[in-house]
DNA sequence: TTTCGATTACGGCAATAGACGATTGACGCT
DNA sequence: AGCGTCAATCGTCTATTGCCGTAATCGAAA
């Protein structure tokens, strides 16, 4: 990814029009002052507001090269890289409980347990599962921010979800095909019905989907007493 | 498509130790003679073999935006033959137009520009854009996954999501919200009617909510338009 | 108001890029 | 052998880059 980046920037630096412009639209955007970025490379400050401003109509290549690595190098000497930026605040209120097995467990045995109906019978349920995690989904989707869903996953992405005060089914199933991280298995407890897109979805993503009637209290006893 | 083959092959003569060799590799590549290189570009046959043997340490940028130019427009002369086999990224259904200024735009003025509606009044529109991605958003919830978005993201998360298709607009911010990568503004192209949920997530999410009743066409020009 | 840090604008200069033309070499075809 | 095409090498010249230092400007803080 880093090499995708580096490339990118240099490409557009050197394709457009005004490199100086675009030379300082990425220097604004990774946060780097000229002064910073003219230590970097060793240079008198002047240098780069002469670039930025097109006093060099055509930067050469080797040029270019210096200023993109210096962007990279400083970003990732001070370890403020996008994917940092974000908060690491997090609200729990979502999660009704969540636990790592301490032996895995067969997904076949865990929808046993939880008395659950495979919607969707091409799906394998001899998957190996690490924990669960029961989501309340109706306050998940106005609580949860995507690093929210890192808290989710715990341990192991090799999970069931559990989602509770499920209507239709689908909102879940967006959010999970969304997010980077795949579960080993997604149940909805009770839902109202379930959507058919719903099912789909599942299918697209090869992850098993179960229903299971429980009531949440006796849901998370069953799921305690596994592994 | 070609603009992202353009500057993949601009960033690559950029970043190269010896610039001259990547040249003669893409041209190559092309399949063009130094001799029609040369007679494209008005320069005399030497120049383009200097280039290529490195005698040039550090070409310019309007050197190398020249011959890269040059490259794509001797291929589309001939059929676009190559430029479609080395296309980076296969478009899918789902993106209908995708692209990167140049320099940056303000938000404020993209949403001029759509003559778009702020849904959410408190957002700030005084961000940076520095591109935008139009989604047919009723393909993309059974036809992309995860990683696709990262497609849809571009480069850049400082960008404008535009949706097409929306109805009550739940699924594109429930998406939005589980993925890391944020956008710095959402645009529901012609909504049957926006939810109050969608409204809400994109509050909850400081994403600026952005409604336009333009017809796909005239959205894609205007927003071409910009940087 | 003063100070300071950041940025800008510009003169100056050595080194190099951009481009030309002449010459040479390799190859295939007639 | 002669010719055309393609490519390589090199001397040369002009324009521009890469960089310095200096002075001025700007905005924020004291």
């Amino acid at each position: 990814m880093r090499d995708q980046v580096r490339e990118k920037i240099a490409g557009e630096i050197c394709l457009s029009d005004e490199p100086g412009k675009t030379i300082r639209k990425w220097r604004e955007q990774f946060k780097i002052s000229q002064q910073e970025l003219s230590r970097h490379l060793g240079v008198s400050p002047s240098v780069i507001s002469d670039y930025e401003a097109g006093r060099r109509k055509s930067p050469g290549v080797v040029t270019v090269r210096k200023i993109v690595d210096a962007f990279l190098e400083i970003d990732e000497k001070t370890g403020s890289n996008i994917l940092k930026q974000y908060s690491l605040a997090a609200k729990t209120d979502s999660i009704i409980s969540i636990k790592e097995f301490a032996v895995e467990v067969l997904a076949s045995d865990l929808v046993s347990k939880i008395q659950g109906e495979n919607l969707t019978p091409a799906m394998s349920l001899e998957k190996h599962i690490h924990g669960y995690t029961v989501i309340d989904s109706v306050r998940a989707i106005t609580s949860l921010s995507s690093f929210d869903y890192l808290k989710i996953y715990g341990w192991s992405s090799q999970r069931a979800l559990i989602f509770t005060g499920v209507r239709f089914g689908r909102s879940p199933m967006i959010a999970i095909r969304a997010h980077p991280l795949k579960p080993a298995l997604v149940v909805y407890q009770k839902p109202e019905q379930v959507d058919e897109l719903a099912i789909r979805l599942a299918e697209l993503e090869g992850i098993p989907l179960v229903r299971t009637q429980l009531a949440v209290a006796e849901l998370v006893d069953n799921l305690q007493s596994l592994g």
